[in-house]
DNA sequence: TTAGGGTTAG
């Protein structure tokens, strides 16, 4: 009589108690409730084993959920997949697939939510093989064009790097069957491999069909880090418009890519703008604007915000101190820098790693500090990939030094940690021709042809009324029709400035005086002629051209910016008496009035 | 029990 009692009083307690376990996210409730269902003797049930499983997991508990897992006598779909589930996020994604295997053992048949759950560990793994696997158990079991295991698989072929694969499943969804999510992820796909302008198509072609769903702030956000990422300003504008539009301006996730954005399209104000309306920003808006202010040579705004940050008690991370490295390194404050390299565990708690290293080391080299920066490099133990980038670094350091006898040894030393056939090469050859041994240069180079062997060609491109026109080094079409001006303006700034006493080149030729006997062949009525033009130098001349007065050229590069084409760009801001700015590989120029923002310190 | 977004040197 008891027991019915009891029984009957847990059939009551039942529905209370799973509803307990929903909401619990620590584990002294998840354990109480535990206790009272075992109490009840209604622990042993399925349904309820996979709720206390479920909430074990939410709170981060797996080693339970797994003790929990073991002693069930039986389980079916739900219990193998929320186990999965919990190890997937909570950072072991290959456990989670390692139970995928287990289950198709012991005979229960995995479902959708099974599927997608596979396939976001793999995500995480950033393991296309993993996740082809996954993918291939999903077709089989039917569940592939179900719309949030597809749109799982979306998401882990972009993170796997695999994009023709993200698309191909994409397309292969059914159009009723994608939702808000699918289109984000795929645009995220996008945003995420670099490929900005595939980001922005997408999100356009969102924008004429998907009219009827919600523009959510995970795509905006994907999309304006597309534009950052492209430095398509003018799109950027659009979408941040948008953002208003639907009442995201207060999302932070929002906030931070539009941070970047206009950061990266050359905008630091507007970028600031943005930052100062956050109410409370936490480490990552501070890191990006802190990253921001560097980039733009302004060192001591960035040291102010990373102590405006501390004062205000958010705890800086590792993304941070590299932030604030960089600010110190591009703007000569070697000992602030210095002090924080060696400063960060005690007062941060954080250990410097190889980036922080070379950004320290690059620091050194770029102060012409060479021999402290050897040091710094031996000190910092890095090997692999690290150390390659650590070591080319200081290489190219050396270089701009004229440092020859330390260029070929940090040459060397960079060359010894790369796996990359032609990084080896590039390293060994720029090495040769500091030490000046052009001859095994020029060998190194046609090693590398003869046996095919590419690097990705340095290019630069300006949006001009929303259209991007992209240029490669003296390759100019004589089908673009406004070629041949562009040749002609350049040709006309050339003259200024050597009459200003220019002696660079703007390519990879010298530029030729109309004198110049050797280089008659190139003379074409008595006028000075470029070979091999950077690719910097036909932007800004189209841009020039097309953009009215008053308005700023925006120029952005995939590589770093050259000597003389940067001193070409200072004289021409002081000739045509306008604003420059360019983006390189790794900072900003604003060119005014015959100079730029980074006072030539860069 | 399932899917998506932010900062990173050279």
């Amino acid at each position: 009589m008891a027991a019915t009692s009891t029984a009957g009083a847990g059939a009551t307690l039942m529905p209370l108690l799973i509803q307990l376990l929903r909401g619990a996210s620590d584990l002294a409730s998840v354990s109480a409730t535990h206790a009272k269902l075992l109490k009840l003797g209604a622990a042993t049930s399925v349904a309820s084993s996979n709720h206390l499983l479920a909430a074990y997991c939410r709170c981060g508990s797996t080693a339970l959920a797994r003790h929990l897992f073991d002693g069930m006598l039986d389980r079916n779909v739900v219990s193998w997949t929320a186990l999965m589930s919990g190890y997937a996020s909570t950072g072991r994604p290959r456990a989670a697939v390692a139970l995928l295997r287990a289950m198709a053992r012991s005979g229960v048949p995995p479902n959708a939510f099974t599927f997608s759950t596979a396939a976001s560990a793999c995500a995480r793994l950033a393991h296309a093989c993993l996740g082809r696997q996954v993918h291939a158990r999903a077709e089989v079991a039917g569940y592939a064009c179900d719309n949030v295991v597809a749109t799982a698989l979306v998401d882990m072929y972009g993170k796997a790097g695999s994009v023709p694969d993200a698309r191909a499943v994409f397309d292969a969804m059914p159009a009723t069957a994608r939702n808000a999510v699918s289109w984000a992820s795929m645009l995220s796909v996008y945003a995420q491999n670099a490929l900005g302008h595939d980001a922005i198509q997408l999100f356009a072609e969102f924008i004429t069909n998907g009219e009827d769903m919600a523009l959510n702030h995970f795509m905006l956000s994907s999309v304006v880090n597309a534009c950052a990422g492209v430095g398509r300003l003018s799109i950027g504008k659009c979408v941040h418009g948008m953002v208003l539009r639907h009442g995201h301006e207060d999302n932070d996730v929002i906030a931070v890519a539009l941070v970047d954005m206009y950061s990266k399209c050359g905008c630091y104000e507007y970028s600031k703008k943005v930052f100062d309306r956050i109410k409370r920003p936490s480490v990552i808006p501070y890191t990006s604007i802190i990253v921001a202010t560097a980039k733009y040579g302004l060192g001591r705004c960035a040291l102010a915000l990373f102590s405006d940050m501390v004062d205000r008690g958010v705890q800086p991370n590792s993304v941070t101190l590299l932030g604030v490295l960089h600010a110190c390194s591009h703007s000569g404050l070697v000992d602030t820098g210095l002090q924080l390299l060696r400063s960060m565990r005690s007062k941060y708690g954080i250990d410097p790693c190889a980036s922080h290293y070379t950004c320290a080391v690059d620091m050194l080299g770029r102060a012409g500090q060479l021999e402290a920066a050897f040091e710094l490099a031996d000190e910092a133990q890095v090997d692999g990939n690290d150390a390659l980038m650590l070591w080319s670094s200081l290489l190219s350091a050396c270089r701009n030094h004229k440092r020859l006898d330390l260029a070929t040894m940090a040459g060397q030393k960079a060359s010894e940690f790369t796996q990359d056939v032609a990084g080896a090469l590039v390293v060994m050859s720029n090495a040769y021709a500091s030490a000046g041994q052009a001859d095994d240069a020029a060998a190194v180079w046609s090693n590398m042809r003869r046996r095919g062997i590419r690097k990705d060609p340095g290019c630069s491109w300006i949006e001009i009324k929303d259209i991007p026109y992209v240029f490669y080094a003296g390759v100019v079409s004589p089908a673009d029709e406004r070629a041949g001006e562009v040749m002609l303006l350049l040709d006309e700034l050339v003259i200024k400035m050597r009459e200003k006493g220019y002696k660079g080149r703007i390519g990879s030729a010298r530029v030729f005086d109309a004198d110049d006997e050797e280089d008659g062949d190139h003379h074409e009525e008595g006028r000075g002629v470029m070979v091999g033009v950077h690719s910097e130098m036909l932007a800004l001349g189209l841009g020039l051209l097309m953009i009215p007065k008053g308005m700023a050229i925006r120029v952005m590069k995939n590589l770093r910016m050259c000597c003389d084409c940067h001193e070409a760009f200072k004289l021409i801001s002081g000739i045509v008496e306008r604003e420059f700015v360019v983006r390189d590989l790794n900072r900003f120029h604003h060119f005014r009035m015959g100079s730029c923002s980074c006072n030539d310190y860069w």
